[in-house]
DNA sequence: CCTGCCCATAGTGTATACAAAAATTGGCAG
DNA sequence: CTGCCAATTTTTGTATACACTATGGGCAGG
């Protein structure tokens, strides 16, 4: 449990100074989102009071809202872990995602500022530049961005709130169920299609764009017969070792 | 503070035994969609710890999930309270359930048994009678009957999860912007349409009806210029009283 | 009569203690 | 060597104490 992401919310809580629970949710959300924590991950609750320097009170305040958010499960009288959602759900938050950011697109569309066009098309040339780069850390960042950048100003906030759920969840199966072979999840062009279409204000061609774009990304992920995909990897783990 | 739903609440404890948070939660929701207790209603820990026979700790961790589920408001050191959304977020409410149990009675469209469709029949007989005898709270309870039943039964969980939150949005600003004059906000025939599309297996058509449903409630709600509703409400208490 | 300040009260924020449940480890028998 | 049981440790569940903040009412001053 003494990992990477540790050290990186350490070092921000000795900078920032006084931890609220909010901090706590925002901090382990971007340690999901970046998949700095893979799902499956313990959070016990004195480990990480410990880490931001507060009282479990507040770190159970935390995880509660976590758990309404569907970042962990927490099961009475167990350790909260990242959530690892099943074959199926993950096909169901592909499909409801496709149905809310395809609206929030729709709305969006003729609707964004010259400005505001230039900030997504800045994230798509930093994200095709760190592809190039095989950076895939920094890809994730710019596309995940796009993405929320999206959310962030939909007409509809409601439908934003649930789509930047949704971004979080999808980020979720990736880390799971990426095929490994696959180095990136990257899909030239998607993005770039989209932002074509918000700007002349097709709303029924940034809906199609968008759908394509995540049903092309679903279609990256290995989601067949689950089974013994941990299993497996216990075992590969043993015989490594 | 010492109002019916407090009663209510004491039997149950009462009567079931131990108190979990979710319980509270349940209970808590329960009232607010039965709209027992009405929008900017205040919710202190120590009282509803008294009420429920449990102390502050696991009261917190029940409002913190309400608030997750937009039903309570809670800013920082002041009592929460239930959720009174201004008429823009009214308006967005509305288009976010349309969006969504639009998609979910797409999906369930020729996929429901015929007990199923029978239960909602049902509660559509029901609803009628309740509001021919002129019982509100019966035809409510039975209209969110049907809608909830949708969403616990929609082939896509992720969205059934997120229209029953969003029926319960939905029953917090009707029970805010109902007009006064209206006795009943019943629809007449709608839910019956919405039920031969769905037998039929129509799913467009079940997806129009939907939208019409709701389209023609938010019509009934008074959403013009809010300024001093709330105003009006204490000065009338006030000259009443 | 109205306004602004101050204090009493109510209520939340956080830490901590203790109890209960789950996970782990070790040893022991087969 | 394997499987099972028990003791131990880890971790969560709940209550409670204390500190801090907001709220409302009364009082002095204009």
């Amino acid at each position: 449990m003494s990992n990477q992401w540790q050290e990186t919310m350490l070092a921000e809580v000795k900078a920032g100074g006084r931890i609220s629970d909010q901090h706590i949710v925002d901090m382990i959300r971007q340690a999901v989102l970046s998949q700095r924590l893979p799902p499956g991950t313990r959070l016990p609750e004195v480990a990480l009071g410990e880490i931001f320097g507060v009282s479990r009170s507040v770190v159970r305040k935390a995880l509660t809202r976590l758990a309404s958010y569907h970042v962990i499960t927490q099961q009475p009288n167990q350790v909260a872990r990242v959530c690892a959602p099943d074959i199926d759900e993950t096909h169901e938050i592909f499909a409801a995602r496709r149905l809310v950011e395809g609206e929030v697109v729709a709305l969006l569309a003729g609707k964004l500022e010259p400005e505001q066009c230039a900030v997504l098309a800045g994230h798509m040339e930093a994200e095709k530049a760190a592809y190039a780069e095989g950076d895939e850390t920094a890809r994730i960042e710019h596309s995940l961005a796009i993405h929320h950048y999206l959310a962030d100003h939909s007409p509809n906030r409601i439908l934003g709130k649930m789509l930047s759920e949704l971004i979080l969840r999808t980020s979720i199966v990736i880390a799971l169920y990426k095929q490994p072979s696959l180095a990136s999840c990257y899909l030239e062009g998607d993005h770039d299609t989209l932002l074509a279409r918000l700007r002349d204000g097709d709303a029924e061609g940034a809906r199609r764009a968008i759908d394509n774009h995540l049903a092309s990304l679903e279609r990256l992920l290995d989601l067949r017969a689950q089974e013994n995909r941990i299993d497996l990897a216990a075992i590969f783990g043993k015989l490594g070792g």
